[in-house]
DNA sequence: ATACTGGATACTGCATCCAGTATACAGTAT
DNA sequence: ATACTGTATACTGGATGCAGTATCCAGTAT
């Protein structure tokens, strides 16, 4: 057993850690409160939280200090937690702090993308633009891991761990927002992307932020206004079983 | 006792509650990092940590996980923690960042902006020009401070929680940056902050990139150099004491 | 009935405890 | 001596315990 094998780690699979708990909380809580399966203003309690997801507090709690610190949780002076209620202001300040940091990402990736991303690039926009060509089909879900393969595989391009990890903070928002978007009837998704694409071949740098704030703020009145529909229906209903 | 007091609110002071342990926990270690108390690489522990100030496990790792996502920290795979260890790389994607943030909130800012407003940042911008004339008198501490009350005050301004937030995430870094930059004898602030007031007061919007490469990165290199000749420094240093 | 007050209940922040795993070290074999 | 291996120690993630405080509700006074 003298044998020399010094690329080991190349030869075996890493062990992939169990990962923590927090993180599964995280995950499970953000995707209920962007889906809106917790409605906003809900009171989650560690407790509450922690039986039903058959884990102990402590997780629970990183959880919820994490998704305080990107607002999908709120809470007050006594500490207690909240699922934040988004309103026209909250979604105009996603939009354009993704926007800003979206806009880093654009004027970096260029000179990193080599002609195979530009062909990975444009296999996803010929999926988005099947769904697209038949809306019946749409699935939100699907869309959505379309736009976020997209986007983040330029992220991952742009050599810049601060910024990605930056993006991947508000990633559940701008999740939200593209909920709204397609529930307010968008239909142009692979459309829009070209332009983005296009903007990476060739395009003038210093243009990359009204493109941006094209791509991700142009069309958000409409989702504001069918969010602010949505808003006004669900009171209602609440009024109703009230 | 029946009278009506309905601004009884505006009447008292607000009592302040105790502020979180693991906020003590974050600044002092954030602050201790930044200026190189804790030597990058040296490994901390959750039980040490405790122990040196005085408080339980419980909020340490709470700082700790927020100091890691703010990159001050980092972690190996089995969980241990260590004083980041930042490079030319790291410096550069602080910087970036910055400076993208900042000139959202650069172009936000204006239109919120009285003239108590620039009354008040051109005052601090006079005290700077005290320091800046007098270098022997320079303490960057208190440099660090007016360069913050500045950008801070602006941030303020912007009506934009989440990026005032993203920017204040960033603050313990760009503390360090400027802790290097001034290490590196830069002392022009004054003039420096005249040109931000300048574009605020009646700058042309798109050019807000720009100006705030220039204010946050253009001095960049000096500071970076003088950055790694201090690495090498410490590590000889460390080679001796071995 | 409505407004107030006191006490029971419940929740959060912090401390401590426990289990599993990594690190350090000493003893053994080469 | 150097390399290996088994054990003892220490550390982190997660669970639980405890104290202080907020919330809720019932009983009393108006």
């Amino acid at each position: 057993m003298t044998e020399q094998l010094d690329n080991l780690s190349d030869l075996l699979p890493t062990v992939d850690r169990p990962q923590r708990l927090s993180e599964h909380v995280y995950s499970a809580l953000s995707e209920a409160i962007v889906e809106g399966k917790l409605p906003p203003g809900e009171r989650l309690r560690e407790t509450q939280m922690a039986d039903a997801l058959g884990v102990s507090r402590t997780p629970v709690r990183e959880a919820f200090v994490r998704l305080k610190q990107q607002r999908l949780l709120s809470s007050d002076a006594s500490g207690a937690y909240y699922v934040a209620e988004w309103d026209r202001q909250t979604l105009w300040e996603i939009a354009t702090l993704r926007a800003a940091l979206e806009s880093l990402a654009f004027s970096l990736a260029p000179q990193n993308l080599s002609p195979e991303d530009f062909d990975h690039l444009e296999e996803i926009i010929r999926q988005m633009g099947e769904m697209d060509a038949d809306p019946a089909s749409v699935d939100y879900k699907r869309m959505a891991l379309f736009d976020f393969q997209f986007h983040t595989y330029i992220w991952s391009r742009t050599g810049h761990d601060l910024l990605e990890q930056a993006l991947e903070n508000i990633k559940p928002q701008a999740h939200f927002y593209m909920f709204l978007t397609r529930q307010a009837g968008q239909t142009d998704y692979a459309e829009r992307h070209r332009i983005l694409i296009e903007f990476l071949k060739q395009g003038d740098r210093s243009q990359v932020n009204e493109i941006m704030l094209d791509h991700i703020i142009a069309s958000s009145e409409k989702a504001i206004a069918w969010w602010e529909r949505r808003q006004d229906k669900m009171t209602e209903e609440k009024e109703v079983t009230e």
